[in-house]
DNA sequence: GAGCACTGC
């Protein structure tokens, strides 16, 4: 699947139209644009093409001089892969690293090799790149790209951010909470290091929308600099009600471009799901075979995440000629996959996206709004290579603004509440601080309650099996389900099926792999996923590496697994449920109504008390992934919490 | 007897 490499992309923003929104009165500058680029043109030919090389010198004098600065660029400035090279070049920040902060790792990885390749450099040396159980820096790296998860996590070690001479925040309009913490903490440790008279911290924000008063606002009324790109204008076409019904309206704009656009103008529709998707281009179909006479055929293309490679390839493939290519796709279209030769784009201004609900405190998986940064991305996808029409279902000012929420308060506090239970902070005086059990479940790169059961396991003897558990949760899912071959699947992992439940036979089915040495063959025939196997033992091997260096003892406890289930249990003891005597499930923290899950080897049986990994919410609210525990080892582990929970239980 | 948007540490 090709991903994009360059960052999402921003609009041309044409005097006069809907997108345009630089006041006359705002600080910043528009900076020129020029040439073309060519991927046949030796590299550093290239460079100097790039929209951003005719503001270099401008760029750099201001870059040199401000302490924040908040870039406006749009896909193929070249802003992502340039600024860094030219702060490097004129030696700002030689004394350390300059972090480029981006949202997604195959980002991160990318830019890295473009920029290492610029530089006639291996990378690995100069320009190096960081992300979750992949490091590949050195010494003399001094252009980092990095995962700005990755940055949060040194900062939690380093709080003023030492190792740092300039932090580049890019992709600043895709808000998630990452990033949104990163911009505390940069400014924090910018503040802090000249109040001790340390090297200054320079911070740039980029971003592909103009939406940044916010951004400039919170860094100290920051200047704005503004760089045009090669993005084709795209025209907004708003209906004058937002559509009630957001299907309808996508299925009616379909058929009116099809009827009125030449046939070779391929229209790309953003929905929120497989089955919706799926309804909508039967829906499609059955329409296009009874089209008056001089509407053209057309080929209807489905992309979700979860289609076979073979057929998200489909997309690709251009339409049979006079056939109008239409693709019903998900948010994978937004970042994931590039298109080229769309000219419409409909959004239907839904997504189905987790919410966090303060109510359960739950994370909720529901469709809902698209955010406004979200709504460009989308029209954005039109107009690549020339320019494109973009047919929103929702006004844009209908749209979730995003820019007021900083923080999710309720998220946070739910946060808090979980790591003070897990022992790892603690509150003194109004503040929060980390326990020194905390300080060493920040070594690991996982969930605050993975690493809290590791931590635990050497006092069950089963630090191994512990760690071939977390991992096995930590990749993609290992088990391969085609629908049409369930029987085949269901026989065959029939012996791998543990009554303790999906942790256990999870692990059974790891250790019959590595008995195998990872046989493709094997793999083949028990509906195991060989390449995330395989990612298992990676990631194994590097939680092995910290535990070594905090010390801790790797024992297995060997065919003891009860031992394995009390760890869990201790590790997890906040996500326990309970039967109840009309067969359903209470989880005791929440004091929610649940259900296990189909897909968990416990769905038949009705053991009295399981620990659950997580929470769906779709029809019911589900568990999924299920370990059979005992309630006195949770008595035991946490007798506080669970006198406390089952006598609210009972009242 | 159900169903899975997409990231990230």
């Amino acid at each position: 699947m090709p991903h994009d490499p360059d960052p999402p992309p921003a609009k041309k923003f044409k005097p006069g139209s809907v997108f345009f929104r630089l006041e006359k009165n705002k600080p910043g500058m528009l900076l020129p644009r020029k040439g073309n680029n060519n991927v046949t043109t030796p590299i550093d030919v290239q460079r100097k093409r790039l929209p951003i090389y005719q503001a270099k010198p401008q760029l750099v004098y201001q870059l040199r001089q401000l302490n924040n600065a908040i870039v406006i660029g749009e896909t193929g400035s070249g802003k992502t892969t340039q600024i860094p090279q030219y702060l490097y070049e004129c030696g700002t920040g030689r004394q350390g690293i300059i972090a480029i902060t981006q949202p997604r790792r195959v980002a991160a990885i990318s830019l890295a090799g473009r920029v290492a390749e610029e530089r006639r450099t291996q990378l690995g040396k100069l320009v190096g790149y960081t992300v979750r159980f992949e490091d590949v820096t050195s010494s003399e790296t001094k252009l980092k790209f990095m995962t700005d998860g990755m940055l949060l996590r040194e900062a939690i070690g380093d709080p003023l951010l030492l190792r740092y001479t300039v932090v580049v925040l890019d992709e600043a309009h895709e808000r998630t909470v990452h990033t949104d913490v990163l911009f505390g903490v940069v400014k924090t440790a910018q503040r802090r290091r000249r109040e001790i008279n340390k090297v200054p911290l320079k911070v740039i924000v980029m971003s592909a929308t103009m939406d940044v008063d916010l951004f400039s606002e919170y860094f100290n009324k920051s200047p704005v600099l503004y760089l045009e790109g090669r993005q084709h204008p795209i025209q907004i076409y708003y209906t004058k009600q937002p559509q009630p019904d957001y299907l309808q309206g996508a299925l009616v704009s379909v058929f009116q471009i099809h009827q009125e656009a030449p046939p070779s103008h391929d229209i790309l529709v953003f929905m929120t799901g497989q089955e919706e998707i799926e309804a909508l281009a039967r829906t499609c179909r059955d329409i296009a075979k009874h089209l008056p006479d001089g509407c053209g055929p057309m080929v209807v293309i489905p992309l979700y995440a979860s289609l076979p490679p073979a057929q998200q390839l489909r997309v690709f493939h251009p339409a049979p000629k006079g056939h109008r290519k239409v693709i019903l796709a998900t948010n994978i279209a937004e970042t994931s996959v590039t298109i080229s030769g769309i000219k419409y784009v409909i959004d239907t201004g839904m997504v189905k996206a987790k919410r966090f609900n303060p109510d359960s405190g739950l994370e909720v998986l529901a469709v809902q709004r698209v955010s406004k940064a979200q709504a460009w991305q989308r029209a954005g996808r039109a107009g690549r290579e020339d320019s494109g029409f973009c047919y929103p279902s929702l006004c844009f000012t209908k749209c979730v603004g995003s820019e007021h929420v900083l923080f999710i308060p309720e998220a946070v506090r739910a946060a808090v509440e979980q790591l003070e239970l897990l022992g790892a902070v603690e509150k003194k005086e109004e503040q929060v601080l980390l326990t020194s059990l905390g300080k060493k479940m920040a070594n690991f790169p996982l969930e605050p309650r993975y690493a809290k059961t590791i931590l635990l396991s050497p006092d069950y003897s089963c630090c191994e099996e512990i760690l071939s558990i977390v991992s096995l949760l930590s990749v993609d899912s290992v088990l391969y389900n085609p629908p049409a071959r369930r029987d085949e699947v269901h026989a065959a992992r029939r012996k791998f099926t543990s009554s303790e439940g999906d942790h256990m036979t999870l692990l059974s089915i790891y250790r019959a792999f590595k008995k195998v040495s990872g046989n493709k063959e094997w793999c083949r025939e028990n509906f195991v996923n060989s390449r995330n196997m395989s990612l298992v033992k990676e990631v194994q091997a590097q939680l092995r590496e910290i535990c070594l260096k905090l010390n801790m003892k790797l024992e297995s406890c060997g065919a003891d697994t009860g031992k394995v289930r009390r760890c869990l249990a201790h590790g997890m003891f906040i996500n326990t449920a309970e039967l109840q005597p009309d067969g359903t499930y209470l989880a005791l923290d929440t004091h929610q109504t649940v259900a296990i899950h189909p897909s968990s080897v416990l769905f038949q049986s009705k053991p009295a008390y399981v620990i659950f990994n997580e929470l769906l919410h779709t029809s019911r609210c589900y568990m999924r992934d299920l370990c059979l525990v005992d309630p006195d080892w949770l008595l035991d582990t946490a007798s506080e919490y669970f006198v406390r929970k089952l006598h609210l239980t009972k009242s």
